[in-house]
DNA sequence: TTTAATCATTTGTATGTACAATTATTAAAT
DNA sequence: ATTTAATAATTGTACATACAAATGATTAAA
């Protein structure tokens, strides 16, 4: 069945919803080349491109809690892309050289994902509903 | 920091969850009233409007996955909102009393999620953004 | 008629996320 | 200088969701 023609299409809960699953499960795929969830990949690029980067900061623009953070940071620490350091109550996050490595191949697999939702939604299109959802999202300061 | 601040602002993936996680923490105050999550709650009205319905046809509505909807009857259940009753391969949902007492008040939720987003986003905008969701989400045939 | 395939649903297990509480550190106020 | 408040991060716990495998029932094929 399609999300429109579901009872609750028009009820904004249930479309955002649907349509981020769909959307996670896409990007999923397209990750799973480096075995990480699109979220740890995200985390790790931010470290890469920002080594000592703090879970606050973390927080901040992958707009998550900051214990979601922890988790992530956790699970990539054991993995051994990323190391954690600690003076007095601030936290550093630097990717290992093995993280660093991986970075040609996440910019691949972002590269991926991008065109095959461009593909199928179009260049125009995709861009234009990422760009009111974010405004939409801006809005809902909770 | 807003979403359209990030990093990752122009990616679908992250404003699409950004936008959702945002909206469902609007949607967990407005059912808070009930004990209910939202998922919970539309579950609940649709085994209400349509009596027997069964975890098939309600994984279509919700675009959820069967299992997920076993473990969602599953609570009900445990709450006696719903009962199941099993014939052969199929199973079929049914409101208790207390779960069809609860329908006024699961309206009153509804209108309430929805004039709170209206009033922050605009009914039309809130519209129009929904509208292009479903259709975004539709053409994500995975 | 038996066997195999399909279907509807449920379990086992794992994952990402969040809230609330906690620890540890730094800054502010009296 | 001591107490209080604020900040950064982490843990305990819980929950919604999903995948894969299993169960049980029906239908189709041999």
């Amino acid at each position: 069945m399609k999300t429109s023609d579901s009872k609750y299409c028009k009820c904004l809960y249930f479309t955002a919803n649907a349509l981020a699953r769909k959307i996670e499960k896409l990007a999923k795929e397209s990750w799973s080349k480096v075995n990480l969830s699109p979220s740890h990949a995200y985390l790790l690029m931010m470290a890469i491109e920002e080594p000592g980067i703090q879970p606050s900061a973390l927080a901040d623009h992958l707009q998550l809690q900051p214990s979601t953070i922890s988790r992530l940071v956790e699970k990539l620490e054991t993995g051994k892309l990323v190391v954690r350091t600690t003076e007095g109550k601030i936290t550093n996050v630097y990717p290992t050289p093995k993280g660093k490595e991986l970075l040609p191949k996440l910019k691949e697999c972002l590269n991926e994902f991008y065109s095959s939702y461009a593909s199928i939604l179009g260049k125009e299109e995709s861009a234009k509903l990422v760009h009111s959802m974010g405004k939409v999202a801006d809005k809902l300061i909770i």
